[in-house]
DNA sequence: TCTGGGGTCCTAGGACCC
DNA sequence: TCTGGGGTCCTAGGACCC
């Protein structure tokens, strides 16, 4: 049978969570800014202006902190409500004009739209669309592979000839070339930091290198990742879409403390907190866990580095907060030790199934586990009405002030009603 | 002083079996 | 004295992604 060859786009939103901001807060346009991580940590999206005064990706903000007087640099912390709402919307409307669309993360979709000989032109009405309902830049990559796809976006996106849109299938050759020959082969979808070196000690630096090695040698030499990115780069599909809707295999829940911890209950408050919240997703993705992790960790900056980690099985897999986060502190109470400076911990919940498919012990009697579900559901049901944290479990204690600092944030403009945003006429 | 959080997949190596 | 080889399953750890 005759392989049909394929097209994909990657449509991403520019400084995804910076354009949020800007959405509702006009003041920050053309300003540099920039988004900050939990606990206002480190910076994890920037405006333009912000790249161009040397605000460099992942940079803490303490190293940073001085172009705020000197340029004008203006910190945002990050407000995942505003984002994961603003999020759905955009892939909502991105998955209108492709038969079949994967949500690739939080502003990123793949659309297969190999039956579209003309989608560039419909990428640049895509273009104006979502600016013009959503105020949100995009930019849209075109290319046989997923990988190649990934790269045109990129290079889209950083060359403003090219209005956001790039068709890579339909440059030609020596544009192709000459276009990979101009790319570090650490920009490629799929090449971090320790092969991007490796790499280098064997003289492939850029893309068109890559490209260009024996796939077959390298694969053997490092792994059949690369192998598939090389022909992934040479236009043979190897990548397929995904289809989002399948529940995670695992389901995790950590933070950074805004101050250090050191004691047992202080963990214990955290640990219980966590858990409730990998709770909850577990039982949104309609799902059942098997094992509870618990890692806890001192800074990695810090003199004193030390980590550890424990799981627990359980007897029988459930979606049952109680009983997770009695292993949870199970767990805890295995792997903690004193004198050690605690910076962050977190919960990982795995051997994840589906709830209808789960295995009935006989150690968990039918009507237990009848009662303990209507019991979640009112729980997750009063939560989700009047806030996180109207009804909790006494063990995530009342005070928390392990939690993280969060001193810049923005309203959650389209998810609470008291926040919305409001016009005000003369 | 201050450095995120949440995932996936692959591989190597050990345990176990015949 | 001589002491296999191959398959499978599981786990920990590494690397990558956004």
């Amino acid at each position: 049978m005759e392989k049909i060859i394929e097209k994909y786009a990657l449509v991403d939103c520019n400084n995804f969570y910076v354009s949020c901001e800007r959405v509702f807060n006009p003041k920050l346009v053309g300003k540099p800014v920039v988004v900050l991580s939990n606990n206002d940590g480190c910076v994890v999206s920037r405006s333009n202006e912000a790249k161009e005064i040397g605000v460099a990706m992942g940079a803490p903000l303490f190293k940073v902190s001085h172009l705020i007087k000197e340029k004008g640099l203006i910190a945002q912390s990050s407000n995942y409500a505003l984002y994961g709402d603003m999020s759905a919307r955009v892939m909502k409307l991105l998955g209108e004009y492709a038969p079949r669309q994967e949500v690739y993360s939080i502003d990123e979709s793949f659309l297969l739209v190999g039956g579209m000989p003309e989608f560039a032109t419909t990428a640049k009405v895509l273009k104006e669309t979502v600016q013009k309902c959503l105020g949100l830049p995009i930019c849209v990559g075109i290319a046989p592979t997923k990988t190649l796809a990934k790269l045109s976006n990129g290079v889209s996106k950083s060359t403003s000839i090219l209005n956001g849109v790039l068709d890579y299938s339909v440059i030609g050759e020596l544009k192709q070339n000459r276009l990979l020959k101009a790319l570090p082969a650490k920009n490629v979808w799929g090449v971090g930091g320790k092969l991007a070196e490796k790499f280098s000690n064997i003289g492939i630096e850029t893309a068109y290198d890559l490209r260009e090695s024996n796939a077959e040698q390298m694969g053997k030499l490092f792994s059949v990742v690369v192998k598939r990115t090389i022909l992934e780069l040479r236009g043979t599909a190897c990548i397929d879409m995904e289809s989002s809707d399948e529940a995670r295999k695992s389901i995790g829940s950590s933070r950074s403390f805004g101050r250090a911890v050191t004691s047992l209950e202080d963990l214990e408050e955290a640990v219980t907190s966590y858990a409730l919240k990998a709770c909850e997703k577990l039982r949104r993705d309609n799902s059942v866990a098997a094992e509870v992790q618990v890692m806890v960790r001192t800074s990695a900056y810090s003199d004193d580095s030390f980590s550890n980690a424990g799981s627990v099985a359980l007897q029988c897999p459930t979606d049952d907060s109680m009983i997770i986060v009695k292993h949870a502190l199970l767990a805890l109470r295995q792997i903690y030790q004193t004198g050690h400076t605690y910076q962050k911990a977190g919960v990982m919940l795995g051997k994840i199934c589906s709830r209808e498919g789960r295995q009935i012990s006989i150690f968990d009697p039918v009507n237990a586990s009848e009662k303990s579900t209507k019991m979640m559901q009112a729980m997750d049901a009063t939560n989700g009405k009047w806030g996180r944290g109207t009804i909790f479990l006494a063990s995530e204690g009342i005070g928390q002030d392990w939690k993280m600092k969060s001193e810049h944030k923005s309203p959650a403009y389209t998810s609470n009603w008291s926040e919305i945003p409001r016009v005000k006429s003369l």
